[in-house]
DNA sequence: GAGCACTGC
């Protein structure tokens, strides 16, 4: 490592146990080839291809697999043409591939159409919400791992599919977990209706345990308002990145796992010699070392929020204007979900010649977003992580240590193009004391929306669902008793009908559906519509810290003194009559440049605008089609207020003499987020929608009501506590 | 006086 940059720095230690393997360069110049060739060219370069056959007899032979790829080894583009090749998807049938995010479903599906020589939405197709491109002809699915979820309940056989190819498992989403179990089940009953009985009893008595019959039972039991179809066997393939198959092939009962080599370039991992109290500085001071001291190439700093984002490239500039001129050339470019797109784009422009680019990120540029040019990487080694406490039925949002497998994928970010390095700001025994995979998501969420889906799937015993690792007992309560109290469930906590079939319909949080279906009763189903869509998607005002005074200025025209709930839809309309005046007879494009501009001019946050738009029109779709009212109450804006006390009466809140507020249910003390409208007003008493713990406990989008709606609107939660 | 990252027939 070369001498520090400024008196007395930080002073790293070279990993000896780095990867250090070498490979040729298969990206060479192919110049005299046509595109096509070069694209078989590739394919064959990759390190999956020279295992063809023995992955497609493995899947032959095997229910269930598990493939362990490490990245660049091309698993997700060439299996499912493996397998279609290899005969698959004779007699119609598909081969499923889920992603646990719409970038990667959308770009590898591109992708492999282009391999494939056919276009996007024949042979190879993807399904996201609100972007289907699959025919009657698509072989080749790639989807989102919610959307199958989705899929399976109009499909609880999954009868189109001879293969799903589960990838990216080791991420650990919720929806990958739910999933899991799901196919699981499916895996079974399918397997049993095809095979011969005598074949699964014997199986039975021979090697399995009285718990797997007891799963098998329950499997099938969940399956039986399809009993006596047919369907050929469900072939499982599970691909991970980690190098801890064993999980896996642990619950799908012992399965058979394959290893295929990855393609990444070495990176050189490099620690402190002792523990940074601040690393922020740290990161500072490294940024600056490798800028001075390290060959060309971009820098990819792993920060944990827009905050700490923001402050060190205020720093960075700073320390620049020390610097001799000649040295200053170093550009900053921030990247996290919040900042709009075409600032996020700024990321991927190259900088000019002789500079060099320092890139502040969170966790977004760990998975979701690969920038190209990237050759250090320097890992803080921490991440703002959610949890969730069921008793409190409180969010928060702490600084934690990343995980080993968290460290090894940002380090990997170095290794894409070329050689690189990584600066880890932690001594080398701490990566030991790291845990060795982040704690899945289904562990540290409110499981609301997981249990009425898995209800309305057919199974009734949550408690016993065989989930990969199941959640707590406590968290499981807690979410049945919620659905319970909003009338998803009876009192044998089966589905109620029609309520309960009607909320696990919609793609909602069940405390939202079950407020569109009151907004019927209510005669305000047209603002409640807005609203949930409004509630379902990121903040929608977005206020730069250069620009605060000029962007609460503009917010201001929309604001209600109802609350945030009123002033969500007075902004919706405001983008409706907007577009219905400025856009008439343009072309959609043309429509949403200039849909973007007015939200850029408003401060509005237009990712967040389009994306509610698109769930509005969604959803709108499904209660019409459920034969609920979609009225409006005009001006009579207490109607709308009154739903909204029936709808979240579970979050009531009354202020506290010194400006705090009581949540009701909890008795928990909490303050108004800065952000909503009321945060000056402090009205006696309100309903919220989101309870997060960062720095202090703060409730989130919220609306004034009165008191007394609470007992006349929830009778059954709240006679009894008074 | 402040917002990790994903996702949904």
């Amino acid at each position: 490592m070369p001498s520090m940059a400024q008196g007395g720095l930080r002073n790293f230690t070279e990993n000896p146990n780095q990867l250090n393997r070498k490979f040729p360069n298969h990206e060479a110049k192919v110049d005299p080839f046509s595109r096509k060739q070069k694209i078989a060219q590739h394919r064959k370069s990759l390190p999956i291809a020279s295992v063809e056959k023995r992955l497609v007899d493995e899947v032959r032979k095997n229910d269930t697999l598990i493939i362990v790829g490490e990245t660049g080894s091309g698993k997700t583009t060439q299996l499912p043409q493996f397998l279609f090749n290899a005969g698959f998807c004779r007699d119609g049938r598909t081969i499923g591939i889920t992603q646990p995010r719409r970038v990667a479903a959308v770009t590898v599906a591109k992708r492999v159409a282009e391999e494939c020589d056919v276009q996007l939405g024949q042979r190879v197709g993807y399904s996201i919400r609100f972007d289907d491109t699959t025919s009657g002809s698509t072989r080749i699915k790639y989807m989102t791992d919610g959307l199958l979820l989705r899929e399976a309940l109009l499909d609880p056989y999954l009868s189109k599919y001879s293969v799903i190819i589960v990838d990216e498992a080791h991420e650990r989403t919720v929806h990958t977990d739910v999933l899991l179990g799901l196919l699981k089940n499916v895996q079974k009953a399918r397997s049993k209706t095809s095979n011969d009985r005598l074949n699964i009893e014997n199986k039975r008595t021979n090697d399995r345990t009285l718990l797997d019959k007891d799963n098998e039972d329950r499997a099938i039991s969940f399956l039986k308002q399809c009993q006596g179809s047919k369907f050929p066997p469900l072939k499982l393939v599970i691909m991970s990145a980690s190098l801890d198959a064993r999980g896996f092939s642990e619950y799908f009962g012992g399965a058979k796992a394959v290893h295929i080599q990855g393609r990444q370039f070495p990176v050189d991992i490099f620690y402190t010699h002792y523990a940074e109290p601040d690393y922020l500085d740290a990161a500072l001071i490294t940024i600056f070392q490798i800028h001075l001291e390290e060959g060309p190439g971009d820098i990819l700093v792993f920060l944990t929020g827009q905050e700490e984002i923001e402050s060190v490239e205020r720093l960075i500039k700073e320390r620049l204007q020390q610097l001799p001129e000649g040295r200053q050339k170093l550009l900053t470019a921030p990247i996290f979900s919040a900042l709009p797109s075409e600032k996020q784009m700024r990321v991927f422009a190259p900088a000019p010649t002789g500079f060099r680019k320092v890139i502040l990120a969170t966790n977004i540029a760990e998975t979701s977003v690969t920038i190209p040019g990237i050759k250090y990487v320097i890992d803080p080694g921490f991440v703002k992580a959610r949890s969730y406490d069921p008793l409190k039925g409180m969010e928060s949002l702490i600084i934690v240590p990343t995980s080993k497998s968290q460290a090894l994928q940002r380090s990997g970010r170095a290794g894409r193009e070329g050689p690189g390095k990584c600066f880890r700001l932690y001594p080398e025994g701490e990566f030991e004391k790291l845990e060795d995979s982040t704690k899945p998501e289904i562990k540290r969420c409110n499981l609301s929306n997981v249990i009425l889906q898995l209800k309305a799937l057919g199974v009734d015993d949550i408690l016993g669902f065989d989930f990969m690792e199941k959640p707590s007992r406590a968290s499981i309560v807690k979410s049945l008793e919620q659905l319970y109290l909003l009338g998803a469930l009876t009192d044998e906590c089966k589905l109620s009908n029609p309520v309960g079939h009607q909320m696990a319909q919609l793609p909602l949080d069940p405390i939202y559906a079950k407020a569109l279906i009151l907004a019927g009763q209510f005669n305000c189903l047209e603002e409640m519509l807005i609203t949930v869509a409004m509630l379902s998607v990121e903040s929608i005002f977005y206020t730069p810290r250069e620009k605060l005074e000029e962007a609460r200025t503009a917010t201001k025209c929309f604001s209600s003194p109802d609350g945030d709930h009123l002033t969500m839809i007075n902004v919706y309309r405001a983008s409706n009559e907007f577009l219905e005046k400025k856009t008439v007879g343009l072309s959609k494009e043309k429509s949403e440049k200039i849909l973007r501009k007015w939200c850029k001019d408003n401060f509005i946050n237009s990712r967040s605008l389009r994306h509610a738009r698109d769930i509005h029109g969604q959803i709108q779709g499904h209660v019409e089609q459920m034969g609920l009212c979609v009225a409006s109450c005009g001006d009579d804006m207490l109607q709308f207020r009154r739903c909204l006390a029936a709808s979240f009466f579970i979050n009531a809140a009354l202020k506290q003499p010194e400006g705090t507020y009581r949540a009701l249910a909890s008795g928990q003390v909490v303050q108004i987020h800065p952000s909503s409208v009321l945060f000056q007003a402090k009205p006696e008493c309100i309903i919220f929608n989101e309870l997060v713990q960062t720095n202090h406990k703060y409730i989130r989008n919220i609306t004034r009501i009165d008191y007394l709606w609470l007992s006349e609107l929830a009778p059954q939660y709240y006679c009894m506590q008074n």
